[in-house]
DNA sequence: TCAAAACATGAGCTAATGCTCACGTTTGCT
DNA sequence: AGCAAACGTGAGCATTAGCTCATGTTTTGA
């Protein structure tokens, strides 16, 4: 199951042969790295095709513009991210508790942050920068705020819908920034992080099912 | 108490007559305003030069470059949010309980946020564009998180360091980006976000302060 | 095998940004 | 009033970004 024709990122030419697909995927490779370590003015797209060791006009023979690669790589990381929940999430169908459910949870997107650093790092730097970006981002949290507000309302059938995505969106902002943040730090204050993430989703989420 | 003497941002011309100083903060306040409406790649000197009414030339005379401005906003930012949330807390001297005192801080962010849109857009665009600014941020994170680390300390004696120091660090994290991100949304859902957050954040203290 | 189609290449173009500096204007002092 | 010091000005320079295109190389298929 390879990434399929997507609309918004719009190659210029599509790769068919095997050697292009696999310059493809170094350059986006090259513009995560460069997103990560010297954030998006260090990610011009003569640093991108140099690191990718790939010469400009290659990269222009696929991206229209340098726009199109930050598409690209949002497009393959939101895929990534609802794939790596949903499968967390459907590898037990019984219901757990509250606490086991939390733990996963968070757990689970700790683990695809620490494996993938350069998700955040994409959209961070764009701020502004793309409008279409944040759009992509919007729409990225939008679908997993979606996701969350469908299990919440399975839980209690007292709680309207409004309330259901009142508290998907509250979670899916603060368990992102706190994990996020915890990245950065050294590694003691970082588990003492992800244990307060815990406790802090917990506390919240009890707070409506009781 | 006007601002005295700083060392980041470090003027190249220290504005003696009050035309000077209206033309620097005009200089800010166009810098500001043109990073909220389109972002850090918007804000160029040119810009913000013609934005504040003022030639390139004189904006140069205060500032030694592009830095110094969002260094400077960055600073007359820090000195507000602490005044303002200072002042908040030292109106009443008595001590009053958990869900009033999580009413007060939550709206007095809010207010502040509202007032002061320009506050997070400047450390949102720069990351990683500025290290020195994302210096600026840590640094000014880490005072509120201090001055909330006493705050706590103060409430419950078995509570090591550590435990206030990690708990001031989720809320200075949590409600910031919460409150930020409800300033883009319709009043309903706005109002919606800033009840929430007075929710979670009761809900989490009150499982330290109980 | 060999021509045509697909792909690869990197010097260099255009545009825009941060910033300077030589010259003009205003202010303060006697 | 007259002069020096402080201040104001904006055309334009140096740099660098994103991106193109004329030319060369490889693959395809009959």
């Amino acid at each position: 199951m390879t990434e399929s024709a997507s609309q918004p990122p719009k190659m210029r030419r599509k790769p068919r042969q095997a050697r292009s697909r696999e310059r493809v995927n170094r350059i986006l490779d090259a513009a995560e790295q460069l997103l990560i370590e010297g954030g998006y003015p260090a990610a011009t797209t003569n640093a991108i095709a140099a690191r990718a060791q790939v010469p400009i006009g290659t990269l222009y023979q696929f991206f229209p513009d340098k726009a199109a690669i930050l598409y690209a790589l949002a497009e393959r990381y939101g895929e990534l991210l609802r794939e790596h929940l949903l499968t967390s999430a459907t590898e037990r169908d019984l219901p757990i508790s509250l606490p086991d459910y939390v733990e996963e949870l968070v757990d689970a997107i700790e683990r695809f942050y620490a494996e993938h650093p350069g998700y955040l790092a994409i959209f961070a730097q764009a701020q502004g920068a793309l409008p279409e970006l944040e759009r992509m981002e919007e729409a990225l949290d939008a679908q997993l705020i979606e996701d969350w507000t469908r299990e919440h309302a399975r839980w209690d059938a007292n709680l309207t819908e409004s309330d259901c995505h009142a508290i998907a969106f509250v979670l899916v902002k603060t368990i992102g920034t706190l994990l996020w943040l915890s990245l950065g730090q050294e590694t003691k204050f970082r588990q003492r992080l992800v244990s307060e993430t815990k406790r802090f989703t917990l506390s919240y989420l009890q707070t409506y099912f009781s």
